[in-house]
DNA sequence: CATACAAACTAACAATTGTTAGTTAAAATG
DNA sequence: CATTTTAACTAACAATTGTTAGTTTGTATG
């Protein structure tokens, strides 16, 4: 029975290096040298550079991918979509916030995965579109420019891998509530 | 007179191609390329490609240093200020959206002035955060954490990069002003 | 104990990297 | 017109890149 774990370790290890200085700027020595193996040994685990990278992103935007099909489909209200997509986005990215980096920086790196990558994404915000279109129809939402207010909600959202790991002190739940909170109700007294 | 426009074009190109791949994917080759000469005749007009890169971001830290500064000293309440914190992220990103992907995602690669760049940052996040503590001490601003008040606010505004060269139908002021509505009042009716 | 296999190793490769040296042609300067 | 400067070029370099081939070592399995 093969070893999974090593395989894991190594992809992790790599989405780590990756946070950190990028996937070009990553060698195989690199990431040997942390794993504290020679390069070459690498290839018994890993068939390449490129190969890494596509595990570490595709599974996150599947993820991302099933957790809105779950939303949309779910009865609520529109704001309360929103919530939900904030809790989406807390949880995946506190569980994985190395690789949360490579799927916002180094996703141009995909070379056969991009097309399917850049698929998931485009349907993503689609869907994230349609909900705030529709809270704003429903007098649920200011009427305002959708777009903006996507942007500027995702544009937080696609950050937390930045911030979780330093306020660590806040649990998810907590965060989500607090991030909802300023995302929907502004800041405004 | 040595002509300066050609290494402004030089860093102009590099910096569009720094937005799309990444410094460390960009080779002094595939510069040179874009610009239709030889790699090595770069080298007339600027001296490493490390220079290259801390062209375009200095240049930018110290736009937001000044910046920052002169919103400080403005005796305008905290919720203005703040308003003000968004025309000059929406200025400078819409004057050189290819520099502010450098300022981002780049940074890391900073060899000499990467300590410089950091303390720059700290310094403009410390007095973010005290305007938003300001606002929120004299009840403009609702009880919140400052920390997330900042980094939700923050996060939208550093990602404007991506968004505004596809938006340019949307004037500079219009987009201001807009932003300034949904980050501070909110999307909840 | 014999065998199979997992996972490390050494050595090497061809390609690509940033950069330097030296040269050339055209344009600017006196 | 003579000279200097600018900005391109060709050729080459030493280092680093991802990857492959072949080998060794320890650990399970029968």
């Amino acid at each position: 029975m093969k070893q999974e774990n090593r395989r894991e370790e190594i992809i992790l290890t790599a989405a780590k290096l990756f946070k950190e200085k990028g996937y070009s700027a990553v060698t195989m020595r690199d990431l040997a040298t942390e794993l504290g193996i020679k390069a070459a040994s690498l290839y018994n685990h890993i068939s390449s550079k490129q190969d890494i990278l596509k595990s570490i992103i595709i599974s996150l935007a599947e993820a991302f991918t099933q957790g809105m099909s779950d939303i949309k489909s779910s009865n609520e209200s529109a704001i309360n979509k929103l919530k939900k997509i904030v809790v989406l986005h807390v949880q995946i990215t506190a569980q994985n916030t190395y690789g949360m980096a490579s799927l916002n920086n180094d996703w141009m790196h995909l070379e056969n995965q991009l097309d399917y990558y850049l698929q998931l994404r485009k349907s993503y915000e689609r869907d994230f579109l349609e909900i705030i279109k529709t809270g704003i129809k429903s007098n649920e939402i200011i009427d305002s420019n959708p777009e903006i207010v996507m942007f500027s909600i995702l544009s937080t959202l696609r950050s937390l891998y930045l911030w979780i790991p330093k306020k660590d002190e806040l649990n998810r739940e907590q965060l989500s509530i607090e991030l909802s909170e300023v995302l929907i109700n502004g800041i405004n007294k």
